[in-house]
DNA sequence: GTCCGGTTCA
DNA sequence: TGAACCGGAC
């Protein structure tokens, strides 16, 4: 699907200002965003490829203070740098190397005067296209649409896009705001990373693109790095668990609420659809767990008291 | 035991 | 294009 079709019948710019403001209503605080930065934004970029958020933000302190500058990291032994790393299990210690070998070229090749865009910052050993526009978006607010696994997820599931690297990127920049690479990569990302994830929690986290989300609309919260058949093992009786644990916590849901929530390929129309959840509910309602009503031709559900 | 992730290198 | 890197979550 190309980004025209996808995207000609939203307004870009209520898209954009649902995002931002949901953003800047409320979030989660990192030190890193309190930054600009760009060595501390980058060592927190590398440390978060690989590692979860909330361990990083005593690793990415230690760093700093240990090492709290590019010409400090720069004349550094590389074996401490190393050692560090592997002491803090961040893991792919190379890329220890390769953080210390980029602040070697920051001082050396630019005379210390940081690359801005990203193009130029990815010459810096280690850094790729993700964390080239990353830094160039939070310290610089000069980046171009930050594309991860994040983003690719969100605009998937939200525009229906195919699973390509192209049209991920065509959208993700259509879609930015020009100039405002810092908020927006920000905003973006935190969608992907608390309403968004894998398992989705649109209405729990009130996601500003409901309005407009396909994956919303249809139910089909496929995507490109959600597994399509999760947990063969004991699948039903996981997914009967989490049907009356999902009932707990609303008073009732429709077929098409309570899917999404017990399954992230679920998929109205699918193989695993209103067809296999009114099989799953048949059987609690006979179990006496739950109740199944028909209202106006829609079924809802709701735990029996 | 399997999966996840951004980059380098062959 | 795909293997390798590494530790944690599940």
């Amino acid at each position: 699907m190309s980004e025209d079709a996808t995207l000609s019948d939203l307004d870009p710019e209520a898209v954009r200002s649902a995002l931002v403001e949901w953003y800047e209503a409320d979030h989660r605080e990192f030190p890193w965003r309190r930054t600009t930065d760009p060595y501390e934004i980058l060592v927190s970029e590398v440390m978060s490829q690989q590692t979860q958020l909330d361990r990083v933000v005593d690793a990415w302190a230690a760093f700093l203070d240990r090492w709290p500058t590019v010409d400090a990291l720069a004349a550094a032994d590389r074996s401490d740098v190393v050692a560090f790393w592997s002491d803090q299990r961040l893991g792919y210690n190379n890329r220890a190397r390769y953080l210390h070998e980029a602040a070697g070229q920051v001082v050396d090749d630019f005379d210390g005067e940081w690359p801005r865009t990203p193009a130029d910052l990815q010459e810096l050993m280690g850094v790729g296209p993700y964390t080239a526009n990353a830094v160039a978006s939070f310290a610089f607010d000069a980046g171009d649409a930050v594309v991860d696994t994040n983003v690719k997820r969100v605009l998937y599931r939200a525009f229906g896009l195919d699973d390509d690297d192209t049209a991920f990127e065509a959208v993700a920049s259509e879609l930015m705001p020009a100039g405002e690479s810092r908020v927006w990569n920000n905003a973006i990302m935190e969608l992907g990373g608390v309403a968004c994830q894998q398992r989705p929690r649109c209405d729990e986290a009130g996601c500003p693109w409901r309005e407009w989300c396909h994956a919303y609309e249809t139910g089909d919260f496929t995507a490109p790095d959600v597994p399509t058949q999760p947990e063969f093992e004991g699948s039903r009786r996981q997914f009967r668990g989490r049907v009356v644990r999902i009932l707990g916590e609303y008073d009732e849901l429709t077929l098409d609420e309570l899917g999404p929530r017990i399954r992230v390929d679920y998929a109205p129309d699918g193989e695993y659809g209103r067809e296999w959840l009114r099989g799953l509910l048949s059987d609690l309602a006979d179990d006496g767990l739950i109740d199944v009503e028909d209202r106006d031709g829609t079924a809802v559900t709701r735990l029996r008291e």
